[in-house]
DNA sequence: CTGAAAGCGCTTACAG
DNA sequence: CTGAAAGCGCTTACAG
């Protein structure tokens, strides 16, 4: 069985492809017999237009395209579900690419997509990305470009970001609510704006509460890995420098710290209480689970369908596109790693 | 700046339309200084001729529709990984889809991803599927279809999965191995195929070792919830039966039994020595870790598309395909859950 | 070696 | 209300 196309339902009903095509995208010039007799043998067949082929017509693909500069990652791959969930209530496919953290391949990847003509380009930008007119390219050729997570300043287009600065602010405030008084914070590599935000966002708690900040409390977890979480508590232990509260970069990291204070007996979050970072699958599975922040990574997909529906609905009537920055807000999930208000009390 | 098209480039370069699509396809029929001149132009302006366009004559999109019950899952986002990176790697584009355990959905997703034309749909078949008559015409209008995880006898294409009887054989030998006389199981629910796997693999490991195999061991973890995990753990606490080990239908449900033989003071794995299933992220964060089987996803995802593709230069020289059932071995990683060598001896 | 022309399957302005 | 025809941007058999 070939896939039937306009033809052959034409030939069958006796009417012309015209019709039948008209017939199908309830044309209000088409008479209500004719249309039900169409609709019916073409359910009955099950035949849909070639998708191809009208796209040469409409100029629509009804995909969107999404670029993730990473995927075997938690936030990713939570967020990419979460635009796939969407995009199919909405009657969008999604394609999902991973620029792999290369500059050379989101510029490859963004090509393939505009190639493929997809409606909308969804993006994380690669660490490694120097400039943008790839990206400027999408704008240009009428394609809605959403910039997530990772953004930038000079392309003129719709953000959903997660506020990391203020996520920091929260978790590092939520320890000075249990009582810490010496917060050390393992904080991801010096570049990265979610990891220098999250070390303001840090900073401001501490200010604000006229706790000093103190260098010494201070670690570097580059890869955000479970080891630097381990190694960084046990380069502070060596040092004998003492604190009662951690705020890490991520859940493994924090989870590579409570592993080498537990070796050391140190009382969690009674010694020491700690708050982690993304709510990854593993913190409520540690002993003890670990207080981190959540994303709500559906929220951003939902956001970012939002937005682009509302794009393309302004593109359509010819309507001034408004771009406009989303934050998402994020959430702090206490859990046993800083419940600590039984001890100190 | 528009899309440049064909036209386009010929009307710059003073050539036909013909031509310049010939280069660009390298023709050997065009003259190599022709071809020089189109190709070092058009990677100047950045050319990529109109993928939809080309599909009307090549019937090619390069893109594979990719099917998962459900997509917030480790275990199938992990694969979709696999397979999205592969394909990477040979020039295809994935649009993944999530049937959400629905047959009716199930459907719609197929025949719209029929519609959009892709070269290939992967999928692994949701529970409520009873009848695969929408997948059958995948195969009948030439389109590569492979099967994974979830297959169906009824179709006659290339199969991807995983020994998951092998797999809980192993899982349950290596308890044994450890000095296990009775044997706890937490099984899925009764009627998933692979739930029954798991449950017989454990059934015929007890029975190559001489172990009597004793109902009572047996309780079922519909969800494979970490709750369940704990109900269950309890469920035989309470009821004193006693036993020295534990295979696990999930890694979440062992993490469950252990939260509860924690605070009931039972030594894991001394007491009770414990294996899950699937290496899931946190088995290798809960003290103490997990031991579990890990599935390879991305060997998953590399199979299927290394199947697609053979089946796809099949199909292109006119030859006859041969479908394959591929199996995956799955792999026993060995942690504290169950390292009991030290206590036994 | 180059180019004119047909055609892939659809949509839609236009004529009747 | 229906249908003939043009055209979307490409590929490729064919003529020269």
């Amino acid at each position: 069985m070939q896939n039937l196309k306009l033809k052959d339902i034409a030939e069958k009903l006796d009417l012309s492809i015209s019709t039948v095509s008209k017939a199908l995208k309830d044309y209000p010039d088409v008479k209500k017999t004719t249309k039900k007799k169409v609709l019916k043998y073409t359910k009955k067949v099950n035949f849909k237009p070639n998708a191809q082929a009208s796209f040469l017509r409409t100029q629509k693909t009804k995909i969107i395209g999404v670029i993730v500069p990473t995927i075997i990652h938690h936030f990713y791959s939570k967020i990419v579900e979460g635009i796939i969930l969407i995009a199919e209530k909405t009657g969008y496919m999604v394609i999902t690419r991973c620029a792999e953290e290369s500059f050379e391949k989101e510029k490859k990847l963004v090509k393939e997509l505009m190639q493929q003509n997809v409606d909308g380009v969804f993006i994380s930008i690669s660490n490694y990305t120097r400039e943008t007119s790839h990206l400027q390219e999408v704008i240009n050729s009428k394609t809605t470009l959403i910039v997530f997570d990772r953004i930038s300043k000079f392309l003129s287009c719709s953000n959903v970001m997660i506020n990391d600065r203020d996520a920091a602010y929260q978790a590092t405030k939520h320890l000075i609510d249990q009582g810490c008084n010496s917060i050390a914070h393992f904080r991801g590599g010096l570049l990265p704006q979610i990891a220098v935000d999250r070390y303001l966002g840090y900073r401001m708690a501490l200010e604000d509460h006229n706790i000093k900040y103190r260098k010494e409390l201070l670690e570097i977890c580059k890869n955000s890995s479970e080891k630097e979480g381990y190694d960084n508590a046990k380069k502070l232990y060596d040092s004998k420098i003492k604190y009662d509260g951690l705020f890490a970069f991520s859940d493994p990291t924090a989870a590579g710290a409570i592993r080498f204070y537990q070796k050391n007996n140190i009382d969690i979050p009674k010694d020491i209480a700690i708050v982690g970072f993304s709510n990854w699958e593993l913190s409520s599975y540690t002993t003890p689970t670990i207080s981190t922040i959540d994303h709500s990574s559906l929220t951003i997909g939902e956001e970012m369908m939002r937005l682009f529906l509302k794009e393309i609905t302004q593109l359509q009537k010819n309507e001034k596109i408004i771009f406009q920055n989303s934050i998402i807000p994020s959430k702090l999930i206490v859990r046993e790693s800083s419940t600590r208000k039984l001890f100190i009390k």
